[in-house]
DNA sequence: TATAAGATCGCCT
DNA sequence: GGCGATCTTATAC
């Protein structure tokens, strides 16, 4: 994988390969520090678009509160409690798509939020938040079980780049009693 | 069958 | 900083 340019970073060239499933069969705070840095591809409308990621956000399972998996196993979550390396995509305010990656092995439901990237190859897109990110890749309920390993939507490991990374709070999970301070969002600068 | 709330965003003050 | 849009999901009746 070759790249001209990537905005606003002052990048000349970019290579890398392509995560594979045991990338992503470790735990989400593990695989979402991680990602950050790492480039996601997805052919849109005919373009192949990359964009950089610069937010991610872990969900650490059945007993993280702030994870929808902590309702138990359920048709929403299903896909969570199955093998590392698939889409789970929710609908959140009737309005906004969330595209997470399933991580962690087969029956650990753990899986990383993508919240934020950097547009590369003169992509003119705003990507910072979740429903944003979503939405300039299109990404709809179809794409839910998606394997983010093959070829339509997957991510390429950084390769030269480094980027400090800060970690917070995740966002807007208020009703997760002690798991809303976890230092468990990660936050590329 | 009905209801409440949500891993957000953009527009308003 | 506050609020409304808009609909899937879970839970309650």
């Amino acid at each position: 994988m070759e790249v001209k340019t990537i905005n606003g970073l002052g990048l000349s060239r970019y290579r890398g390969k392509k995560l594979e499933r045991a990338f992503f069969r470790r735990g989400a705070e593990a695989v979402a520090r991680e990602l950050i840095g790492s480039v996601l591809v997805r052919t849109v409308d005919g373009v192949r678009r990359m964009a950089m990621i610069t937010e991610t956000e872990a969900y650490v399972g059945t007993h993280d509160l702030a994870c929808h998996a902590s309702k138990g196993r359920t048709r929403r979550t299903e896909i969570m409690f199955g093998p590392p390396g698939y889409a789970y995509v929710y609908l959140i305010y009737g309005m906004y798509h969330m595209l997470n990656i399933v991580t962690a092995d087969e029956g650990d439901a753990q899986a990383v939020l993508l919240r934020g990237a950097q547009p590369m190859d003169h992509w003119d897109a705003v990507l910072t938040g979740p429903g944003k990110l979503a939405g300039a890749f299109q990404i709809t309920l179809a794409d839910r079980g998606t394997d983010m390993t093959g070829d339509e939507l997957y991510i390429v490991k950084n390769a030269g780049y480094h980027l400090n990374v800060i970690t917070t709070p995740r966002i807007g999970i208020d009703y997760a009693g002690e798991w809303k301070h976890a230092p468990l969002r990660f936050v590329g600068t």
